[in-house]
DNA sequence: GCGTCGGAGTCTACATTGTATTCCACGAAC
DNA sequence: GTTCGTGGAATACAATGTAGACTCCGACGC
């Protein structure tokens, strides 16, 4: 299976804990805020496409609910129970990867943040 | 700064875990055995110059002790303190964003793993 | 000695993933 | 009705990841 990218997994992640409100600019939002990165839009929804082309990920429209501000309904982003399995499975080869490195690289973080 | 790509990240990773022995091979030997992954001599050695040219990874060549067998004397690849840190930012903001995902992920898994 | 095997490392070309830029549409505010 | 903010698309390009064939050299067997 193909593996997931570095910023592939951050953004399934993000949609993850997005919980109530997965759309593509919260996830934007999230990880300029949590990742320490730039994102742009474009990066974004191209590996929006791209996940969704592998079968990761799926999307609808919000049912009209929010037209809120803009013209462009909001897609609902859905990470598939494939999705979810690519996930666990990098994240246990990192974890397993990691185990046993706190001596060198020092403790992992602790704190809390959102959810 | 450079991110970390996912195939760096472990490799980087790899090399802090052989402590005694960072050699290429090892490495390779490694991620394939614990990474569920194939590893070609050409994927790890190009990355491994990338992280060099990165100034996040250096080599010296073993000295002398071990020609072992084959002609080439075997190169000792060391993390350097960029590297370590860079390694670090990449493991705060994934532990980041996986915390709390253990409901829709599954728990991490707890099985001890050599170091 | 000579051939060939296997380990260690290199090179080149290519595929995939990641990023920046620029553009379009629509509604709201003015 | 112009401008701004939000949501999305398309394009082109840069960085990262992968394959495969190639070199070098010591050991082994003959």
């Amino acid at each position: 299976m193909g593996r997931l990218g570095e910023f592939e997994l951050l953004v399934l992640l993000s949609i993850l804990r997005q919980r109530a409100a997965p759309y593509a600019n919260r996830v934007r939002d999230d990880l300029e805020a949590n990742a320490d990165r730039r994102v742009t839009r474009g990066a974004l929804y191209r590996t929006i496409d791209r996940l969704c082309e592998k079968g990761l990920l799926e999307w609808e429209l919000e049912p009209s609910e929010t037209p809120d501000r803009g013209g462009h309904p909001m897609r609902r982003l859905l990470v598939t129970a494939e999705g979810l399995e690519a996930v666990e499975r990098t994240r246990d080869v990192l974890q397993r990867f990691m185990r046993g490195l706190d001596p060198v690289l020092g403790p992992a973080l602790e704190e809390g943040l959102d959810a």
